[in-house]
DNA sequence: CGGGTTTGTGAAAACGCTTTCACCGATACT
DNA sequence: AGTATCGGTGAAAGCGTTTTCACAAACCCG
């Protein structure tokens, strides 16, 4: 145990001048004759110094550290994403300096474990995923706290966002459906209770008003996301109107269960009925034929929730931002 | 802005003692006045007081941080697993009342970034992923920071590890494969630089000698974990011996590109062909068959790893650890 | 009942940094 | 030449805890 962990007075006294003047060189303050901040930084480099976070953080207030918050009520093991936004957020994070705390909680209402982590003083921001329960953000946002959610919370206005562009991806599926030449072209949606079920919905809707296409309910059919309601949804769609030609399917494990399904039935894809899915999520082949699907960047996401939170604790107030999202056209559409 | 953060030192005040003595009950020192343990708890309790960490790590010397690095030399993109591991390993740390840091990082020979904020003193203790390079850990585990990498490091002596039981997982897919009758047993097998590869590699090899089976060299085909690999490592099997009615592939990845071709040759599964991955990465149903698969407690993993850095933390030289897989029998053997 | 132990408590010194304030010498202005 | 300005620096006071040490008061024992 070489307990001698370098300090600040230590740099100090080998330069012969003050700890404030080793400090002053630490944060980049001006004022410090050149000839000294090179003798230090050299000193500081020989040395191996690393300023004592505790330290500064009692003396700042500043802890550089920004929750990643994670909602486990909702479906934290089966979406392969958050580890790709996690990825975002502790690269910007880290770009800034700063790192980022991981906190996987049932964000119920009160959780005293989150209230008291996250408590204003601990870290100086936090980031929420998959969001299922706005109360406690909304806490801690009246206390003082810059917050910053992924994906669209229902209420939108009271809380700064980022989110993939929902509405228009599945807006530009669907018109792709269109001009590929589809005229019966149907949807499985996914659950309206989340918001981006609701969008991508929506942007489906749209295309076909754009289009001048009046909508058939019964060309739309619900699922949950799952591959199973994927195929139950098709097969529910086939027996409704076994003439379809395209269909636009709200996520891209739904689309697995539908392809499956078509492909049972020996429907030709993209022959008979053309499918374009939304996620991007299985970048290779999976089944017999490539997805055509929608795309979102995401660890652009992360990154981009995690700059918000910087600009929320320099003071600033940020704007929620919807990130673009493209189709990637590939065997099935 | 509220700025009056209640401290240690309003509780003492309001009720009347000196800073020590709050101290001692908030650590519950036993030997503090049980009448005066209430009290002060009660005033604790109404004014909301949450000790600042700062302060304390400053004291103490610890910190309550674990770090939980990422290699992001390799694919954390594509491991759907690590929001799943990373999970167990944040939710036992709280358990533990201690916190995760995530890093992810290139984890080059001397990442300043990691080294600086891993030394001693700014976490209590660090778990690596997906190390794909020694080095940064044996370094950090000589400056004495408690240290538990997740999957097996090459040089396995001097890490303490968990994983998953990749061997024996291997060997009892191989076994179900040849209980089903199966005579004429392949593998494609993963990257064999990683760990991982090599066990499951040996693992299949043991299966055979058990059973009493030579195994031709030709039976085995090296793929690099994705479907494409598993494509062609399936393609080249069945050029080289059209006869084979059992294949264990090393990850489920491939093993969906390796159905894949064998539906695309109107071989039946498992009829003529059984197969077993490993992995069990989707849960649901993949193409046209539910696959047959190994499966690993992937949260386990993580919660495993955590309560061995604490361990660590708290002095002990916990022992590496090997977590058990087990088969799940669906379709396709 | 006096000496020695316990028990419960407070004063004060850390912990390692930042930041205010005061200061001094040198430069700039009139 | 004298004063105002400014750039560069150090002393010292925090920041909110923990912890050592000393010290009363209460207890035990013969």
């Amino acid at each position: 145990m070489n307990h001698a962990r370098v300090t600040l007075s230590d740099i100090a006294q080998r330069a012969g001048v003050s700890p404030a003047t080793v400090s002053r060189v630490l944060n980049g303050d001006p004022r410090v004759a050149p000839a000294r901040v090179a003798r230090i930084n050299e000193i500081i480099e020989e040395l191996g110094y690393a300023p004592n976070r505790a330290a500064r953080t009692l003396a700042t207030g500043r802890t550089g550290l920004v929750a990643a918050v994670i909602d486990s009520n909702l479906n934290v093991f089966s979406d392969p994403f958050w580890g790709i936004i996690t990825t975002g957020v502790s690269r910007a994070l880290q770009d800034s300096g700063m790192q980022a705390l991981l906190m996987v909680r049932p964000l119920d209402d009160a959780d005293p474990q989150v209230m008291g982590t996250l408590a204003p003083g601990h870290v100086d921001g936090a980031i929420f995923f998959q969001l299922h329960n706005d109360n406690v953000v909304r806490q801690l946002q009246d206390l003082g706290l810059p917050c910053v959610v992924v994906g669209r919370p229902d209420d939108a206005a009271s809380f700064t966002y980022v989110d993939s562009d929902n509405f228009g991806g599945a807006e530009i599926a669907t018109t792709h459906l269109l001009k590929r030449g589809c005229t019966r072209v149907a949807t499985i949606a996914g659950d309206v209770r989340l918001s981006s079920g609701r969008l991508r919905l929506d942007g489906f809707r749209s295309a076909l008003a754009h289009a001048g296409i009046e909508l058939d309910e019964s060309f739309v059919v619900f699922g949950d996301w799952t591959d199973e309601s994927g195929e139950a949804a098709m097969n529910e769609l086939l027996n409704r109107h076994p003439d379809i030609d395209g269909v636009f399917i709200a996520n891209d494990a739904m689309a697995i269960g539908a392809l499956a399904v078509l492909d049972d039935r020996g429907i030709d894809v993209p022959g008979q009925v053309a499918v374009v899915g939304f996620d991007n999520m299985f970048a290779g082949r999976i089944g017999r034929k490539q997805l055509t699907t929608v795309q979102q960047d995401v660890e652009a996401l992360g990154a981009t929730a995690a700059s918000m939170v910087i600009e929320a604790i320099q003071g600033a107030v940020p704007k929620s931002v919807i990130l673009p999202t493209h189709l990637v056209v590939r065997e099935t559409a």
